[in-house]
DNA sequence: ATTTCATATTAGATATATTCCAGTTTTATG
DNA sequence: CATAAAACTGGAATATATCTAATATGAAAT
């Protein structure tokens, strides 16, 4: 069960005030364990409670990210997805369907400073691509 | 210097045939040691030799990535990325700007099988997140 | 509890990125 | 050189995301 003081903890933790709109996008990326687009997240926090503005949602999903609350996963062509950074996990990207799901977490190595340059790291991410267990059967047809 | 002769044999070997708009957008690829968004391969490209349209670059760049012959990198919010794939490389995107710059190369764990599940592995790809030397000093401005 | 103000919200307009369409042209093959 | 599949075109359409400026609100301080 979602518990409504520690996502109004995080929020305060990363700097962010607690608003029903806010509230109501991290608490359903906590409870949804998928990777929803922003219009998605939108539709469903207003079927919930009908307060929320497209440019909202968008603005608060950017803070979220920003505060290091929520993941955002660019997929080429098509809308960002989102997850709470919960439990540490990798992405799998369907080169078909776009969808993203996770992989169990397992260390990266690091790269040495002199191939980093001076550039300042703040994270790493793997992404595997190929395709899901949806589409590989379909592979012959296009 | 670029070998016309190469890259013909590439497009052929992908199953494209060789036009001159392909043939153009992929020699950019090859030449320019950047990662180039479409609009800026189109633009690059007409520069040259004024033959090709938007929706053609978009095609050419699509099929290109479908042969394997180029790799497309996402990045949230802002137009997808393009670089041929010569040597391998890993990516460092920075967060302030957008700007993708390559990485040196480093072998990276293939994850277990157990972990992929059914899924095809195609490719993985290690991104590294933060503040590229351009925008790392100016860190506290906002 | 009330005041205060920085921060957040809103609807709609706008900007940006990408794909679709339907008719025309071109490439590679035999 | 005739042919057919593939590629090209400009413009319209769609998808995604951001901006704007007026209004409302959360939470810190009284």
């Amino acid at each position: 069960m979602l518990d409504a003081g520690a996502i109004k903890r995080s929020l305060k933790g990363g700097g962010l005030r607690c608003t029903p709109q806010r509230y109501a996008v991290m608490a359903f990326l906590m409870e949804y364990h998928g990777h929803p687009t922003a219009a998605e997240i939108y539709k469903a926090v207003n079927l919930v409670d009908p307060r929320s503005s497209r440019a909202t949602t968008y603005n608060n999903l950017r803070d979220l990210v920003r505060a290091g609350l929520v993941r955002e996963v660019a997929v080429e062509g098509r809308a960002a997805r989102f997850d709470a950074k919960g439990i540490r996990h990798h992405h799998f990207i369907c080169d078909r369907c776009g969808n993203v799901e996770d992989l169990a977490w397992f260390d990266v190595p690091r790269p040495a400073s002199r191939t980093l340059g001076k550039r300042v790291l703040r994270e790493c991410e793997l992404i595997f691509r190929g395709l899901c267990t949806k589409c590989a059967p379909r592979r012959a047809s296009r």
